[in-house]
DNA sequence: CAAAATGTTACACTAACTATAACAATTAGA
DNA sequence: TCTAATTGTTATAGTTAGTGTAACATTTTG
C-alpha cells in the first residue's frame, strides 16, 4: 500500500485550484504546472470531479475548478477518492480455498487487525486538509465562497 | 504498500513456533501448517532471525526455534523485518530531475507528511504483540525463558 | 461548423510481488 | 567419513499493480 504519486499529483493539482480560483484551469495547465501528464491528470480530475471536490467544465473555455472550501477538502477524502485500496490492506481473496478451520480464523482476524490499523491512518489524514497544507507550504489560497443568487 | 500476505504469513509462523515450543520446526512443517511454499517460508524466516526474533540451526535435526518471548514481539518489529519499504511511503526518487523550486517544496513536503502518518502506523502495530494476537485466537503460546545455566 | 476541452478506454512499459526451483553450506548421526 | 536433512541464498518465471501516453468520443463556445 501504499500511498502514490498519484495522491500527491492530486494534492498539487488542488493547491494549484486554489491558487488559482476562480479561473477554471485546463489539464493541460494543471499538468505543466506540476509537471506530470495532461492524460494522466484528466483521470485523477475525474475521479476529484465524481466527489464534487473539483467541478469540470466541458468545451472551450472549460476546465477543471475547486469546489470546496481548501480548509474542508481533507487528505483522507482525497485518498478515497483516486485509491480503491485501503492504504494498510491484506489481500486474502486469492489465499487458498481449502477453507481450513485455522486457516479461516487467522484470515478473519488479520482482516480485523488489518482494519484497524487502518482506521488509525484515517483518523490521521482527517487532521490535514488542503488549506494546512497550503499554510505550510506558503502558498496562498484564493479560495472564496461563490456568489450565491441574491434576490 | 501496503501490508502483503508476508506480514501474515510471518505471524502465523511466529504463532506456530509458539505453540510447538520448544521442539525446532522445520520450514517444510511451518509451510506445510499454514498452507504456503517452503523455499517462500525459509526467506521470511531467514529475516527474522536475523533480527534474533527466530533462532535456526542447520543440518539434521535443524530447524526454526522462537527465539523471544511471544508477548515482546510486536507486530512493528516483524513488519520492518520483513518488508524494506515504509508501509505508507512515497517514492520521489524517480521524480522529474528539473529541480524546480517550486517541486522540490512540495516533495519535501510530502516526505514530511508521509513519515508522519507513518509514524501512527508504527505506534498502533507497537500495541500488538505476537501473545495478544494468540489469545485472540484461542491459541496457547508454550512458550518458557530458556533455560539459563544453574550453578 | 470548427476548435477546444473533458471523459474514458486502451496499450505498452516498468516495478513489485509471488511461487517455485536449484544449489551451496552446514550439521547430526551411523 | 559419508549420507541425509536442513538452512540460507540466488535465480527465474508468472502475475499483478502502477505509470505514461495516445486515441477518440462527447461536449461546449463562438
Amino acid at each position: 500500500m501504499s500511498a502514490s504519486i498519484k495522491l500527491s499529483h492530486s494534492i498539487k493539482a488542488l493547491c494549484y485550484l486554489a491558487e488559482c480560483y476562480p479561473e477554471p484551469k485546463t489539464s493541460k495547465d494543471i499538468a505543466e504546472s506540476i509537471g506530470a501528464n495532461a492524460s494522466k491528470m484528466r483521470q485523477l480530475l475525474s475521479m476529484l470531479v465524481k466527489q464534487n471536490i473539483v467541478a469540470s467544465t466541458q468545451g472551450v473555455k472549460g476546465g477543471f475548478l475547486l469546489n470546496q472550501d481548501p480548509a474542508k477538502i481533507h487528505l483522507q477524502e482525497v485518498y478515497c477518492s483516486i485509491e480503491d485500496r485501503k492504504a494498510f490492506h491484506l489481500d486474502v481473496s486469492h489465499i487458498n480455498g481449502e477453507s481450513k478451520d485455522r486457516t479461516v480464523l487467522f484470515n478473519n482476524y488479520f482482516l480485523e487487525l488489518f482494519a484497524d490499523v487502518q482506521v488509525e491512518i484515517e483518523h490521521k489524514m482527517k487532521n490535514i486538509n488542503i488549506s494546512s497544507i497550503m499554510r505550510n507550504l506558503n502558498l496562498k489560497s484564493n479560495y472564496s465562497v461563490p456568489n450565491t443568487k441574491t434576490i
